[in-house]
DNA sequence: TGGTTTATGTGACCTAGATCACAGACATTC
DNA sequence: GAATGTCTGTGATCTAGGTCACATAAACCA
């Protein structure tokens, strides 16, 4: 158990041997297929999660349907809503979304307790996320209020770019869900980057031609 | 020092002996006068920050300087974007503004890291005030990308009122600012406002009439 | 008292983005 | 290969909200 986390999170290679011991007896080693909600919102959780395998998709709708994807949680990563939920008793504020099949590690609550009591690179590691996280809602706040939503698109692809490659099998419903917006207006954003020759469409795929024009577009 | 701190911060009255002597030796008490930047993006911080008395707002501002206010830490609390950047060591991602003269107790950044290796009580306030900060975060990017500004507007004023009463000393640009919008647009909407007979408005005040009303737009 | 600053009110206009309504293209299944 | 579902393209239209340009009024102050 301890082993299968260090290989996905290189940081807990130096605890101590009492803490490795907690997360070998007690970590439970979970799977879900793709699809699986995590948990949603108003649901209590039931331990820390660690993330082997696989992404979580973190998001809020709105009343009338729309989606906005806050953020990701991927391999080596721990999903801080559910920590969130742990130290502070709310329930959560957002859903979160198997997109493929995971792995995960679920510490339970007092084990949490117990490792952030007896191990700093632990409670450092923890913090760590925490940080990371609050930084992240807090750009995705100033994006969302005060940049155009061709710059944010330009944006989004390029991320994808760096993680997948520069051939994306995305629908444009599917980034309309991530930016918080809607089909039509990510097509038509898309149509005109093709005529400027950034990318290449076609049926699910979005080929990036031109990183360094989309990087320009997000100035 | 610690009866200070505890005057403001009861939850920490519990901390052991040990904890307190940390707190009673290595915080500073530092005050600053209103208007003063407490931290601004891209500087560095020089420990954790508990608020004595006062209120600082932090917030975000646009490249064509329109202001957007994330969120407020009132005397009681304690600074996250202080926290975040002592923890990971990356600069601050917004700036934080004195509103009023301020009292603070400034722990520095070893006190603070023993702080959280003994005592669990501390551990425990420290991860609630990121986790309500998380959440409040979650929330507000959910308003801004969902929720029109008459009904941020008035639940804006809601907030106000709780807080402050129903007469309001508020300029409109005030409020544009905490909304990340402009003058114009809080003008035209709280006009609007004030034709329903929810609130009267005169130079530099804003009196709540009707808080059912209010309420009402929020939803 | 008159001049200056600061806050407000408002019309005219512009733009981004949402909504509605389809049509056609591709993909899948039977 | 016909039928069905999914994805894309696009025009027309609507609306919220931002921008510009002033006018007026209240507060300030000298």
């Amino acid at each position: 158990m301890f082993d299968r986390i260090v290989a996905s999170f290189p940081e807990l290679a130096e605890l101590a041997p009492e803490a490795r011991d907690i997360l070998e007896k007690n970590g439970q080693l979970r799977r879900l297929p793709a699809g699986s909600v995590l948990f949603s919102e108003g649901v209590r959780c039931e331990g820390y999660v660690l993330l082997l395998d696989g992404s979580v998709k973190v998001r809020k709708l709105s009343e009338d349907g729309r989606e906005l994807v806050l953020y990701r949680v991927e391999a080596g990563e721990s999903c801080i809503m559910t920590t969130t939920c742990l130290m502070s008793d709310e329930g959560y504020q957002a859903e979160g979304i198997a997109e493929t099949d995971v792995v995960m590690a679920l510490i339970p609550p007092n084990s949490f307790t117990r490792l952030l009591e007896i191990s700093d690179p632990f409670r450092r590691f923890v913090f760590g996320v925490f940080s990371r996280r609050l930084s992240m809602l807090t750009m995705l706040v100033d994006e969302v209020v005060f940049k155009k939503l061709d710059k944010r698109l330009a944006q989004l692809l390029l991320d994808y770019a760096d993680r997948k490659g520069h051939v994306l099998p995305l629908t444009h419903q599917h980034l309309a869900g991530e930016l918080g917006s809607v089909r039509e207006v990510v097509s038509r954003q898309l149509k005109q980057f093709e005529r400027d020759g950034l990318v290449r469409l076609s049926r699910g795929v979005i080929e990036i031609l031109d990183r360094d024009g989309l990087q320009a577009v997000t100035r």
